[in-house]
DNA sequence: TCGCATCGCTAATCCGATTTAGCAAAGGGA
DNA sequence: TCCCTTTGCTAAATCGGATTAGCGATGCGA
């Protein structure tokens, strides 16, 4: 049904020029490579009546660049966590051109490698590897320019990586209580209180609590959670609960918050007239509770988008091997702190 | 640094061979076409030592089909609610040795065209167009090859169409309270009681509104609400219990019954002793609900999955022009109902 | 008028594979 | 021994562009 495309010859052909003609009048080098204006104007009229589009097979073949990157991720690309992420990716891309590949390796490196050789041969410009949670990865051989999103390189590897500002998110959450007027009484649950006392493997929890620390608020006691679940944090802060009297908590995220607030609920507690409760991640629930949450962000669609401007700019080679980008996480300022009496 | 990919050229010398022999073999076509046992292994070692990889982008130029297929959203792909639609067609698109480049309209014609020609010029083989919510769209011409994920076409084009079956979903919900001896003082909240009380476009609405009347359950009455968010289904329901005393709710989705619960709550009744509630979509919020929502789920993975199969069928003649594929929605069974006294 | 530069365009090659057509050598029948 | 197949492999064309090298015509200075 649908003609086949229109190709560089047909155009040529209509235009009555050679295809070396029509490929440099449509590539923009004409005025470059001496041909005149009448057949310049000649050449884009054809293409424009027969809606000639270059095949960008045929171009990334001879040229070598696709306008193509590869996204790879253990899982955050189906994430009900950190879509945004590829949402900013997606946006920064398109703004550039660029398609997008997107592969999940679900953490199992035979997969990824899978992933990342489907995807070379493509002929990806560049590859973004990503993490759910923001972790150490070993970096494949041979990957050619790539970032790291919300990961680190394990040994250093030269690979530019983008992630979230933890530190400086901890220090936001305390200052959102110092300016509150709660200087002590600040309990801490999911973590803490030393550095030691953190969900395995979490970049986040450990970062945290040092910016926390930082403030120098005082925090009053801690309880830490295997994991960042709800049942967790309500289990946690029901201990917390059993012998403290909070006047605010910090939670190390959203999800334990939930916990905290159904603890306090059944303490008898409310939430943030007894207590104010501060978090991190900005989980879209968190805008949902009762009363809507205080949380920092994790700035996932700026992070997806810090990682394609990054990408080309190391392919610029305007980026330092191995230079960091640490992405801010803004406070979101909603009802669950408030001045202490 | 890293070598030169190596090609078939390079293939083929090694193997002392002619490129034509190379790809003969690599292509499995050895035996068809009378290679030498002797020489096919030989070329299959020498593949090996070196790490031959066809490049992919010279196969799409050759033979014009690129083993890649396109994913374009009005929103799904990012979304909280619908990431695992990505994710199933991930799958089921990894198992067949296909990459999927993504791409987000964001609602915008101009830039639905703009994504369709970048993936239509990178020759996918097929397209799949998904909605966020299920709706009618418009078909772009000239598409080619593609099936319709959570969408109809709005005037009939002879593509495929995968939706989730909302009918059998409202029947599933009404039975949950059927069987749990629910067979009055039921009420719903988010739209009814007439197919004409619905928000704005909601197929999903209309639909589960017919599946839940077709089981002859009554519905005592019901509250439409403007849009399907909390602070609506909150309204709604509070606005109910000014005048009646609800037994069962059925809340047409589960951000509506996030509302309905804290209305619930205000009034002093409890779930689901005082009040059974069953809900629609299977958010992740409805696991995090205290008590957890009974919920029929809207079957994303499987839906995903389901476009990249039915896409392949078709390219392969095996589905009639316009065929409707209906996936189900499973009832998944927590806490939020009990049976009545 | 001759030689040379400039102008305006095109022929030919290349990217890395697949595929068609065909060639040289070996085998088989008369 | 001659001719015809069959066997086993390869040369060459092709996909749709980008790019390099170069060709004929014109203009200019000497």
């Amino acid at each position: 049904m649908s003609r086949r495309r229109v190709t560089l010859a047909d155009l040529a052909e209509a235009a009555g020029v050679s295809r070396t003609t029509a490929s440099l009048v449509m590539t923009g080098r004409g005025r470059e490579l001496r041909i005149s204006h009448d057949v310049e104007q000649r050449v884009l009229r054809a293409a424009d009546e027969l809606g000639y589009r270059p095949n960008a097979v045929s171009v990334g073949l001879r040229t070598g660049t696709t306008r193509t990157i590869g996204f790879v991720s253990d899982t955050v690309a189906t994430s009900h966590l950190a879509g945004d992420m590829i949402k900013g990716a997606l946006e920064a891309a398109r703004e550039r051109g660029v398609m997008l590949f997107i592969g999940e390796s679900e953490g199992d490196p035979e997969l990824e490698r899978g992933l990342l050789h489907a995807m070379q041969d493509r002929q990806v410009d560049g590859i973004i590897l990503a993490a759910m949670f923001t972790r150490t990865i070993k970096v494949p051989k041979d990957i050619g320019p790539a970032v790291l999103l919300n990961a680190l390189p394990r040994p250093a590897s030269g690979l530019p990586s983008i992630v979230p500002d933890e530190i400086e998110a901890g220090r936001s959450a305390a200052r959102v209580l110092l300016d509150a007027g709660h200087h002590d009484e600040v309990y801490v649950i999911g973590a803490g209180p030393t550095l030691q006392d953190v969900p395995a493997d979490s970049v986040a929890a450990v970062e945290r609590l040092i910016g926390i620390r930082e403030t120098g608020l005082k925090i009053a006691g801690a309880r830490v959670c295997p994991d960042w679940q709800p049942e967790h944090g309500l289990a946690a802060t029901r201990a917390l609960l059993a012998d403290h009297r909070p006047r605010a908590l910090i939670c190390l995220n959203d999800r334990v918050a939930i916990g905290a607030y159904q603890a306090l609920a059944e303490a008898g507690l409310s939430v943030p007239g007894d207590v104010s409760v501060v978090s991190f991640d900005d989980h879209p629930i968190a805008s949902w509770m009762w009363p809507k949450l205080t949380t920092v962000a994790l700035p996932h669609y700026e992070l997806g988008r810090k990682a394609v401007e990054v990408l080309f700019a190391q392919m610029a080679g305007e980026v330092e091997p191995g230079q960091v980008f640490r992405v801010p996480m803004p406070v979101r300022h909603r009802e669950s702190v408030v001045a202490r009496a």
